[in-house]
DNA sequence: TTGAAAGCGTTACCAA
DNA sequence: TTGGTAACGCTTTCAA
């Protein structure tokens, strides 16, 4: 059913209409000045032919690709899905386009995609975290064009950022178990070689028990990040046979605290009686779970929808607008697996 | 930090490696031939110049854009997620990158996504589903390139197939679920309006029962697909108010389906003594959910890797391959959820 | 409100 | 192995 012919061009529908190809080009923009009537009879011309415009010309003429460019760490992951969610309702008046792609949390594979995504000349590009590898941050400080990264406050930024510490938000949870009169806390997490905002909470984790003078040494690194549901079961198994007298367990995400919890479970433990339990990022799953599991909540969605508004911004201006930092404030949900 | 001046060319790298700008071509496309010497010192030149190809201008004079416009419903499903991968795994070894699009299960933005896809020219297309709106069934029929719509069985295909019968996979549930001595059956899914999938789901599990001479009559439709944890938990208090005698429920997802077995839980119900429960997609929640939830497994990963598979026949061929559908069987994993 | 000409940065094609 | 020239399909710019 696949028509080899090659496609229609403008000078195709200028023909049929009887204008010049410029004319097809304005009616096409709806800024232009074309009489209505013309460019009715245009559009009707185009849809016989069924004429679709070809983007890869017009940007190339016009230096405007109308491409974003988004890396995130993975493509299933309810945090960065309302992040993209924020981002992508922010840009729908726009005349913008993400270019999605996923690194799988590693950093060289996020080198690759700026790479080719750079060839697409987008008008933007927006990058999870601030740890790159030396070659792609030199990518992103030479793009030309505008670089958020978000999810995290690096250091050093290469341009705008709209994130948040993931130091301070595991800190949020210590604290909570250090209220709830738990001293013996452990912390679950992937193997170090990756997750970067991981490594960052279970840095937070350390410095927070250390602050408080407890013993930070309860740690649990197993598994490739994202670490699974499965992984924080294995590594709780892992946790209760090193330090049996354990009594709270913060996980490195919602996912891995529901493994870990239902592996409590199965040894005949209760939660939180025997043993409390926090996770992070504020997934379903935690509100859902018996007993519901007390998390942090990034405010996911909003980190897109500012990183829309600045982009809207920059965009407009068509200048450098204010390479700032917008700092997001993670907020504890308290939950039954910690309360008592 | 953001340099305004614009980009180099190859012009600027020919210039100063003091060659053409053909020859640049030619060493930027590792199949040319062009002397190692002279690709050393384009290659220099190029880095320090900071050149980045520009694929705008070659995919226009090459007409080979090198995108593959991929459509799925949501980026938040680990079953899309595992197609992604197969997909992306598959064309690797390839020229080609994933232009991804997501719908949120809406024909209309498919449409919208679709029409907006084409014109950057792609030189394939994959959809998910094979029920899309008239206008882009247009669109994709005369794309003028290969199309591949996955995840289900369309009556009527538009070009090449990979999927599974939705329906055929409900039959599979219903039938365990009879041969356990079930009789009260229901099903539990998303209102009508947008999963086709999942309704084909539900016409499967409505005839499965008809076939069995049961009363196919409990269903809950609740939720804006997909339907959350949430939304099945809300759909498990409703089918126990209206049918207190019911079995066994099978939920258009395992993410529904743990949210109603919690539900039944907060209830004092037993699962699956009082009652059994059976989801769909093999999530890794469905695994670790107390007791384990029983589920079908669709090789989602497979279908991914199936249409790569496919794409590169085609592509490599150059010509029209063979539009062929290609059959993947869902499978039944038995669990403690609805075995006793 | 419309049109003609000159690019945009690359590659196809033909020559050397 | 290299280079020159003419596209690719559109938009910018200047004129009418």
């Amino acid at each position: 059913m696949r028509k080899s012919g090659k496609a229609p061009t403008m000078s195709d529908v200028a023909r049929l209409t009887g204008v010049s190809s410029m004319t097809v080009s304005r009616a096409f923009r709806d800024d232009a000045s074309v009489s209505k009537e013309t460019r009715d009879r245009i559009r009707k011309a185009a849809d016989k032919l069924g004429y679709v415009i070809d983007s890869t010309a017009s940007g190339l003429s016009s230096r405007r690709t109308g491409f974003v460019a988004v890396v995130i760490p993975s493509i299933n992951n309810a945090n960065f899905a309302d992040t993209l969610r924020g981002l992508t309702e922010g840009l729908r008046s726009t005349h913008l386009q993400l270019l999605l792609g996923y690194t799988d949390y590693d950093v060289k594979e996020e080198e690759r995609l700026v790479e080719l995504f750079l060839r697409r000349r987008p008008e933007a590009i927006i990058v999870t975290g601030g740890s790159h590898t030396r070659r792609c941050r030199k990518f992103l400080k030479n793009a030309g064009v505008p670089v958020a990264e978000m999810w995290d406050l690096p250091a050093d930024p290469i341009d705008h950022v709209v994130g948040f510490s993931n130091a301070a938000a595991a800190e949020l949870m210590v604290h909570h178990f250090h209220e709830q009169g738990f001293r013996r806390i452990g912390f679950i997490g992937g193997d170090t070689s990756r997750d970067t905002r991981g490594n960052d909470r279970r840095a937070g984790f350390v410095a927070a028990l250390e602050k408080l003078d407890l013993d930070p040494t309860r740690v649990v690194a197993r598994g490739i990040p994202p670490i699974t549901m499965r992984d924080g079961a294995k590594a709780m198994r892992q946790m209760l046979g090193e330090w049996p007298d354990i009594e709270a367990v913060m996980c490195v995400s919602d996912l891995s605290a529901f493994g870990a919890m239902t592996e409590c479970q199965r040894a005949g433990m209760r939660v939180p009686d025997d043993i409390a339990i926090g996770g992070f990022g504020s997934y379903d799953l935690a509100e859902l779970a018996i007993p519901a599991i007390t998390t942090i909540d990034v405010a996911a969605r909003a980190i897109g929808t500012h990183v829309a508004d600045w982009l809207r911004s920059v965009l407009a201006e068509g200048q450098s607008g204010t390479a700032d930092v917008t700092r997001i404030e993670p907020k504890l949900l308290v939950r039954g697996s910690s309360s008592r």
